[in-house]
DNA sequence: TCACCCTACTAAAACGTTTAACCTATCCTC
DNA sequence: GAGGATAGGTTAAACGTTTTAGTAGGGTGA
């Protein structure tokens, strides 16, 4: 393949004129610019500026072309300014993947998404992408999403990083024994994940203090005076599912309310699961029934909420339901749900500091982060909450 | 930097030892394996296995390793089973920025994100990215997320693409005169869209047909007797939030209802300007106030809701309401909303098709494609399917 | 026997960078 | 004025592929 300048001098005009002719960027007369284009089909060129071009056109090698482009090595102001007219004049930009070669880097980040059915969705999931790509954005990094093959998830990491399309991965929606970060730890691949796993598991992590956040609005509702209170939470041994009844057994703790077996229902994450739990709860004789209902998930709280209102129940009044995530809609709802608030902004935003400390090799202060829920009471919980 | 041939050289072991010595894949005697490290520390090498050290070991040249890999030129039975045992054995895996420099291409397909303000969703969108990541990947391709500039959107997509990051993009959320579509164009970059612009720009696109849709929920309201029907609606000038309030137009014009003025409201997207909206609505004289609320979003119909049932309305009976999206919690509200569902998979589906199309530069049968959203019934329309 | 054509392979160039190694004036120091 | 340091450049190698052009050697037809 020709480079521009061959074309140039074939086509007897300047490398600049050259450069006009072909890019349209700037008018060139009819004559010059007949011939170029004569001159650029007999080469077979299409035009694609290289730093070979700028350095041509700046008449210096490609090296110090370079050196100016990342001031990475001393050029004296003179020959830098002229790079630089060339580079603008040229409208130059450095190929990412000639760099990345070189450099055995890309600056990408891998995010693999979760399998959600058609029909579903996790808005908080949703968001943290969002937001985890703006973060590393703000690093000069980007983000290559993939999806998760259902049977081993391992394999699409594997892939990517052995075939150096991403320097390193963000994890979320961890769980105990994660395969992924038990191979990743192996591999020596650098990751943060958004969530925890096996506490004996040294790795960079921001997760939200779910154990404090159910103790937080399970306190809110015993001084609201309910001591009959129940939990609708997620099976048993998912680590955030497991810490979220932790925390609830920590409030009544702290009240001296002895928790009752019937009040503890563990379901799906679903509104329907939810809807059925608070079914049965409500079922019970009524000296031992709850008066207040706390849900591990937005989620589950708008299906509580949803079979409520369709049973006549008063919520808020003749009964308390309590979410977590505050999912937009919550406030929305009728009524308006108290909830646990995940800044998932500033989630996504620790975690790629962490990634980014893990890439450039850089001491962090902290590697494991816990943040705290913050808790959002509204109607759903304290009637006079409610808006007009 | 020397290759794994010269340490295994070095180390007097075959080169597949080496491998296993360093790899950790396979035990090796404890003398060869301290041998091996040795070499390699001399050299300077670090494990990473290249084409080269393939081609070393099955005894062939880099080219015959390629050719074998892509099936891309005729090889013996004999050699092509040396270099699949060889590329196997050392667990090769070709490196994706020397593929892509060579090529001039990444397999990578830029995508967008809107800017949406903390503590803001949005669910649809936000699901469309996932399903798009889903289908681009069956094609071996790659999303590369990136962050619109909030002055000039543009700047994003022409750094991505004149750096070679990126092979084509996928636009959401077009609107008129969109910028990035006129320049795309211009520029003559492989995209595709969901969503329309102008009619007279000629670019693939897959809109879902709003008109209809709202044309579809407004005629199921006059079936079901409503004479009075509002609509809340985006502010003019939109394409898509036109298109809705023509499809309401079609609907009355179908039945031969005359449209009143005072029940068109447009109002910015979200549930506070809706249910303000509602709010003069129901404070209309009784004789012209409406019985139903036609809304062009879900957000808007969860606000509008909300109001409602502050008010101590009835929604299904005393007015009607639907929304727009069928996002998943409208079937969770109370009562269940009824709305327009977009088939989100399909819709990210074929857009990506559509830019495969422009990438592979084959012939696609329609360029521009309207789907039907399907009209969802629920009790906030109509009560009698209200769910036990 | 020779010219020619296959088949199966290799050597080397190319993609666009960065960077190690080298070169050459110029200036400083003694 | 010799010697050395330094500033400011250049040359060329390297990153890991793909692919063009070329070659060796065996078979074929006349």
């Amino acid at each position: 393949m020709a480079t521009l300048k061959e074309v140039a001098a074939q086509a007897h005009v300047p490398l600049l004129t050259a450069y006009h002719a072909l890019s349209g960027a700037q008018a060139v007369p009819e004559a010059q610019q007949r011939s170029v284009h004569a001159a650029a089909e007999t080469l077979g060129y299409t035009l694609n500026i290289t730093i070979k071009d700028v350095a041509a056109l700046a008449g210096v090698s490609i090296a110090t072309v370079s050196y100016v482009m990342n001031n990475s090595y001393p050029v004296s102001e003179a020959t830098r300014r002229r790079v630089l007219e060339a580079a603008t004049a040229l409208n130059y930009r450095p190929n990412a993947n000639g760099r990345n070669l070189q450099a055995s880097k890309t600056r990408l980040i891998g995010y693999g998404w979760h399998n959600i059915k058609r029909g579903q969705s996790a808005p908080l999931l949703d968001r943290f992408t969002y937001w985890m790509a703006q973060a590393v954005e703000s690093y000069g990094y980007h983000v290559l999403t993939f999806a998760h093959t259902e049977d081993s998830p391992i394999d699409a990491y594997q892939e990517l990083i052995q075939t150096n399309r991403v320097d390193g991965f963000i994890l979320a929606h961890t769980n105990r024994n994660d395969a992924r970060i038990r191979h990743l730890l192996e591999a020596r691949v650098p990751f943060a994940a958004f969530g925890r796993a096996n506490d004996r598991w040294n790795f960079p992590y921001v997760d939200v203090d779910g154990r404090h956040g159910i103790a937080l609005v399970t306190s809110h509702l015993i001084s609201l005076g309910h001591t009959r209170i129940a939990l609708i939470g997620w099976p048993e041994g998912s680590l955030s599912g497991d810490a979220r009844v932790q925390g609830y057994f920590d409030a009544l703790d702290a009240a001296a309310l002895s928790p009752q077996a019937s009040w503890i229902r563990r379901v799906e994450n679903t509104s329907t699961a939810a809807a059925a739990a608070a079914a049965d709860l409500l079922a019970l004789p009524t000296q031992t029934r709850p008066t207040a209902l706390v849900c591990v998930s937005d989620l589950m709280a708008i299906g509580v909420m949803s079979y409520l209102n369709r049973c006549g129940v008063q919520i808020g009044y003749d009964i308390a339901v309590s979410g977590f995530d505050d999912d937009p809609v919550s406030e929305l709802l009728y009524p308006p749900l108290t909830t646990l608030r995940q800044p998932i902004d500033d989630l996504a935003a620790q975690v790629v500091a962490l990634l980014m400390a893990e890439l450039e090799r850089l001491p962090m202060p902290q590697r494991q982060i816990l943040v705290a829920p913050e808790l959002i009471v509204r109607a759903s919980t304290d009637p006079h909450r409610q808006v007009p």
